[in-house]
Parts: C-alpha cells; structure tokens; sequence
DNA sequence: GTAGGGTTAG
C-alpha cells in the first residue's frame, strides 16, 4: 500500500476506526531512490535544532518539493510540532501548493496528537485553497475532525466543499459524517443527514446505522435506539460494535435483564461477545448488585478464552465481599494468584474488610505480605481497623490507632505482625476517619476530638468531612461553643464550611431555643447559598410554642421570609398548631388565610390542624366550612389506606427506584395499626433482604424494633417452623428478637441475633 | 455524605 493512496481506500468502521486512521504509513521502501534522499534531508534538517528557515541546504531543497515527499516526511516525524512546522514552512513554499493527502496526512498527525485548534484551521484552510479531494478523502478528514469532537467544523466543511464543488460526497461520506454527529449526541442533526443522505439516493449500510443506533443511545432515545437495532438485525448486518453499543447503553440505564435477553439473542446469531463487552457487562451488573449474573458472564467470558486482568477479579471480589459471599470471593482470590495475577492493595483491602474474625485477618495478611510497601501496609491498617470497627471493636481500632501514631508493636489486637513490617506504619487521613467517626457513632466525642488533636500534631491532612462530623457531634450534645471554635478553625485551615456544617449549628442555636443567634447565622448561611433545614426551623417553632412564645415563633417565621428563605407549609402547620394551643384561634385563622393568599395550598394535615382547633374553641360552623372547602379542592382526609400506598410501593419498585427506610417504616406501621400482621411481616422482610435497616441511632430504629417484637407477640404470626432464614442485621447489637411467621405456602423464621 | 419536619388518643 502506497502512503499516498491509501486514503481513498474504503476504510472500515467502529472497532477499526481508531487503528485504521492512526496507522501510521508503511515505510518508504517502495518510493523511488531519489526521492527517498530528498525526504531524509529533509527530515533530519527539521529533526535538528534550532530550525531555521533561512538554512541554506533547505532553501537549496525548496524546489525538490512534491506532495509525495511531503506527506512521507509529515508521516516520518515523531513529534506532531516538528510535523506542523515542516508542514506550514512548506505551505509558504512558492511553486508548491498542498493536496489532499498532505492536508489528509496532516490533519491525522493532529488528531492523534488530539491538537484541535490547528485542526481546525488546516480543515479552514482545505476549503479556502479550493483543494479538490474525492469522498474517500472528504470523509477521512472528517472523520479526524469527529475523533477530536469538531463537529460543528465536520459539518460546515462537509457543506462547504459539496456547495463550492470541490467533491462530490457519497455515501461513505456521509457515513463518516454520521459517525461524527453521533458522538455528540445530536439526534436531529442525525436524522436531518440521514434524511438528505436519503434524497439524494444514497442507501444505508451497516455503517450508516450503527452511528444512528450510537447517537439514539447516547441521548437515551430508547424506542427508537431498538428499532434502529432492529433494521440492523433484520439486513443481518449486526456485528461485535452493533451489539457493544447496545447492550452498554441498557447496562447504562440499569436494564440488566435487557442486556442479557440481548446476549442471549447475540448467541443465537453467532456473534461473539468481544472483550469489552464482557468487561462492561461484569462492571455494569456488579453495579446492580446482580452477582449471579455478573459470575455467569466472568465464567462466560473466561470459556471464550479471554483472561480477566487484575481489574475484573477487582470487581468481582469487590462485588461479592458486598453480598457477603466470602468463599466464592476467596476462590476467585486463590484463582487470581494461581492464574499469576498479583492482587493489588484494592483487591486485598476488599477482603480483608469482608472479613468476619480476626483470625480470618491474620491468615489473609500472612498469605499476601512479601513484597508490601508502606503505602499498601497503611491501606492495608485501615482496612485491619474497618472490620474490627464493623465488628464493634472500636477500643481495638483505637490501640492500633495509637500504635501507628506511635510506632509501637501492640500485642493484643491479633494483628501484631502488622507491626513487623520494616518500621513504622504512618497513618493516614483515612485511618483517622474510620476510628473518629466510630467514635462519635458510639458517643466518645472527646476521644474522637483528641484523635482529631493528634493528627494536626503528626502533621496528617484533615479533610471537610472530619470538620462536619465533628461540629455535628458537637452540635449534638449541646457543645455549641466548642463548634463555633471548630468552624473557624476550619476556615482558617482554608476549608469551605458546607450546608451540612451550618445546619449542624443551625439545629442546636434551634434546639437551645436561640432566635437571634438562628438568624444571625441564616444570614451567613444565605451569603454561603446554603439553605437552612426546615426540620430545625420547624423545632425552633414547636418548641417556642410550647413555651407560650407563640409571638416569637410568627416572628421568627416573617423574619425567615426577610432572610429570603420561605418557609414551608410543614413550619406554618407547626405555628398555626401552636398558636391554636395557646388560644390564639384567631390569629391561627389569619395565618391560615395569609399563607393561602400567598399561594401556598394547605394540605390535608394543615386543614386537619385549624378544622381540630376550631372545634376545640366551639366554632363549629367555621370548622365545617373547612371541612367542605377541603372537600371541595380534592384533598381526602387523611394516608390509613395502607393497601392503596402497597400499590404505589410495587409501582415504584418495578420501575426500578429504590424505596428508603422511611417509605418501609411508614408502611410497616401502618400495616401494623390497620391489623395486617402478614403483609407487615412482608414488608419487614424486603426491607432486610434489600439491607435496608435503621442505624441504632435513627428514630426508626425504635419504630422497627417495636413493630418485631408486636410481630412476635401476634398469634397470626405464631410458630410454625419449616425453614429457618437467619439474617444477620448489622447494627442490631444489644436486642434479640424472634419472629416467627406463618405466611401460607411460605413458612419463614426470622431471627434477629445480637452479637 | 447527610430531608425525613407539622395533626390524631389517653
């Protein structure tokens, strides 16, 4: 193949596209002798510094200049600079005028070296020299314009040369062009293309459709991205790319049952899947936490000969550690080392955190210890104190802690060996939070706020999230000075206080009771644009109510309006609450028609709120009256029909969204109070299959612990034990719990062990 | 890596 020719050459598409236009020319073993001695003085007068224009022997070469010469030198440098610069000294050459295939040569140089904006004066200056170029060479560089995202200047030279007649583009062309625009995401201007493609005759071909399937992926056109699929299908034109495209985009979007439907499918026609596919699938649905179908697709993809790297073993083990199936994690770990595959830290780290006991830890460290370094030893610490955190040991995580700060050896965590390692082992900013925040989780903020201490002493980074979790901390028990203190050391340190840092403080100036200080730090929270959290406005509100400064609460609402923070119907609702406690029926009334008038509409707690009150007071009539205009707007009296919101809970799963503790809690109780002990224990069951469970600290918490122990006291849920499913729930350490159940044709045993 | 707030009995 001749370097000067092999643009016209019909090039093929997607998975060869990069290879095809970064190949660099053959040699120039094939090029006549002269020629060859002109091209290599050339090129080592560039080569050789400093290029100067007026060097002699250049000046003598000037006339020596062909298209042919120049495109074997551009092809010959090494570095895109030298290439450019030979390339523009050339243009100003008299009697030498560039063609395509120096411009082509050129322009591949500079996509390669992803250098946009001489591209785009080279693909300028290509129209504005009138260059001739035939439709191979038109969609070559458009195709090095689409690789660095010129679209826009893919698409007006493509007009360009069509409207000054300097190439007439066929359907390659076009393919190419198409192939660009898919990279942006541009589906109109697709079709558009796709459209003038058409009217002028021009049939599709693979090539055309797989960029229309891409761009209709990529903009998430997910009907028309499968009928695009399915006109490849049926021409038979699908291929290895077609079938990546496709099946990355439903791994993309989380339809993990579609791509395998698709694999499936894939099989049936005899194409193979091509390693990136496998890799993206594995990565896609470990994502999902479809374990089963990710191992089904890593022994798929070993079968077809393809050896997973180190960073596929990462995701399965990682993936499985997650789901808690530690000896196909480990097996995989052993096939890993057996393959000649070294894990890294990343692998190990994973298993060593999975792991249950200490003595698991110990042997999995001695397996993998030759060849450690300090940075892996300290990752590796820090996963050695994640599990003994997990597994409520914090005092443990502490003395290795301290030993690392130290430097000393401590005998008693049954990991010693750690501390034969050649030296010291430093902490990190890591082995700091994992300790810290298990501290503060167990209420030992001063030990935490010592640690803390520590590590400005040993010269360790602090980060946000340590400042946040300890001003929380702080804020919670009270210590509101000691926060304020905190705060400003951080910003001192030079990081930004986030929402969560203000609304720390802001929820205990609320809890104290403190309106001036609230507002003086709303104020700095609106310079910040950080939104205060009603929940704590809502409390400052309820608790000045309870106190009989119900002025105070209305106050502190119209304030918050001056801030420019509109509280919500929910701090309204609490402050017409109050003030229908204190008597003040009226003034609750007035509120109520205000914040109508200024267009909030009410809900039904608020309408439940003043129509109680007005009955409380004997204006009977009145409480009618918003009974019916309550009635009258749509709003039902209230969310005891449990069955109804079931149905919403199943709609919302089915569509893929993922409900949260509040949403099974809500449920969960409900079902409870409406006497439904079976789907209670249905609901129960999901939530903890789904690792869904409140932290101890959570006020769910208590709702779910009394919501088992009513299921183990209900004589519907009686002892009827065929099968024992025993689940583990982290967190649920100082409680047993049994509950039996006797759902037909499904008998289940639920404990809840403590540890 | 931070929403979860307001009513309702006795």
């Amino acid at each position: 193949m001749k370097p000067y020719t092999h643009f016209t050459k019909t090039l093929s598409f997607s998975s060869k596209f990069q290879r095809s236009i970064f190949t660099k020319s053959q040699n120039d073993s094939t090029l006549p002798s002269d020629i060859v001695n002109v091209t290599d003085e050339f090129i080592s007068i560039f080569t050789i510094r400093p290029f100067s224009p007026n060097n002699p022997e250049l000046i003598n070469l000037a006339p020596k200049l062909t298209n042919k010469v120049v495109e074997t030198v551009l092809n010959n440098f090494k570095s895109w600079r030298v290439a450019h610069a030979f390339f523009i000294w050339a243009s100003n050459q008299s009697g030498y005028k560039h063609n395509i295939y120096t411009y082509n040569a050129m322009a591949s140089i500079l996509s390669r070296a992803r250098q946009n904006a001489p591209l785009k004066v080279l693909a300028q200056d290509v129209v504005n020299s009138r260059c001739f170029m035939s439709p191979g060479a038109l969609g070559f560089l458009i195709r090095c314009l689409g690789s660095l995202g010129l679209v826009e200047e893919a698409n007006m030279l493509f007009d360009q040369v069509k409207m000054m007649g300097l190439c007439v583009p066929n359907s390659y062309s076009y393919n190419c062009l198409l192939e660009a625009i898919s990279k942006s995401g541009s589906t109109d201007l697709v079709e558009m293309r796709l459209k003038e493609m058409h009217d002028h005759g021009w049939g599709y071909d693979k090539y055309t459709l797989t960029p229309v399937l891409q761009v209709y992926c990529n903009s998430g056109e997910f009907e028309k991205a499968l009928s695009t699929f399915n006109e490849i299908y049926n021409q038979g034109w699908v291929d290895e790319h077609v079938f990546y495209i496709l099946v990355m985009s439903f791994t993309k979007w989380g339809e993990v049952e579609k791509a395998c439907e698709l694999i499936e499918r894939m099989e049936d026609c005899n194409v193979r899947l091509n390693e990136k596919t496998f890799c993206m699938l594995i990565h896609g649905f470990v994502k999902e936490s479809r374990i089963d179908k990710a191992l089904q697709l890593f022994d798929k993809m070993k079968k077809s000969g393809f050896a997973p790297d180190v960073s596929i073993y990462d995701v399965m083990i990682g993936g499985l550690c997650k789901t808690r199936e530690r000896e196909k994690a480990l097996q995989l770990y052993l096939e890993m080392k057996e393959s000649g595959k070294k894990p890294d830290v990343g692998v190990l780290s994973k298993l060593l955190s999975s792991c249950c006991d200490e003595g698991e830890l110990t042997h999995l460290l001695k397996e993998s210890w030759d060849e450690m370094d300090a940075q892996t030893v300290t990752v590796l610490c820090n996963s050695v104190m994640s599990v003994l955190v997990n597994n409520g040991s914090v005092d443990k995580a502490y003395n290795l802690l301290q030993a690392m700060i130290r430097g000393e050896t401590i005998p008693n965590v049954g990991v010693e060996m750690l501390f034969n390692f050649k030296g010291k082992v430093f902490p990190n900013t890591s082995s700091f939070s994992i300790v810290i925040d298990n501290l503060l989780q167990d209420g030992k903020l001063d030990l935490a706020l010592s640690l803390f201490r520590d590590m400005i002493q040993i010269g360790c980074k602090q980060n946000v999230l340590l400042y946040n979790n300890l001003i929380y901390s702080l804020c919670n028990s009270n210590r509101l000075e000691e926060s304020y203190e905190l705060l400003k050391e951080m910003e001192q340190s030079g990081f930004e206080p986030t929402h969560f840092t203000h609304n720390s403080i802001f929820g205990c100036l609320c809890m104290r009771q403190d309106v001036l200080g609230a507002l003086n730090l709303v104020r700095k929270m609106r310079a910040h644009g950080h939104e205060p959290w009603t929940k704590h406005s809502t409390l400052l509100i309820k608790s000045l109510c309870k106190n009989g400064k119900v002025v105070d609460a209305c106050k502190f609402l119209s304030d918050m309006v001056q801030e420019g923070f509109l509280p919500d119907t929910i701090s309204y609702s609490a402050a017409m609450n109050g003030l229908l406690n204190n008597q003040e029926v009226d003034l609750a009334l007035e509120l109520f028609h205000n914040i109508c008038a200024s267009g909030y509409c009410p809900d039904v707690v608020a309408y439940n709120i003043m129509i109680k009150g007005l009955c409380k007071a004997q204006r009977i009539a009145e409480s009618e009256q918003l009974l019916n205009e309550m009635i009258m707007k749509g709003l039902i009296p209230s969310c005891g029909r449990p069955k109804a919101a079931l149905v919403h809970f199943r709609t919302m799963k089915q569509e893929g969204m993922k409900p949260d503790i509040f949403v099974y809690v809500a449920l969960l109780s409900a079902f409870l109070s409406d006497l439904n002990p079976l789907l209670a224990f249905e609901i129960l069951k999901e939530m903890v299959d789904e690792g869904n469970f409140p932290d101890p600290v959570d006020k769910n918490y208590v709702v779910v612990r009394d919501v088992i122990s009513k299921l183990s006291e209900d004589t519907q849920t009686a002892l009827h034990e065929t099968l024992s499913v025993w689940i583990d729930v982290p967190g649920f350490k100082k409680h047993i719990f049994s509950v039996w159940i006797d759902v037909p044709g499904l008998k289940k045993h639920i404990l809840l062990v403590s540890e």
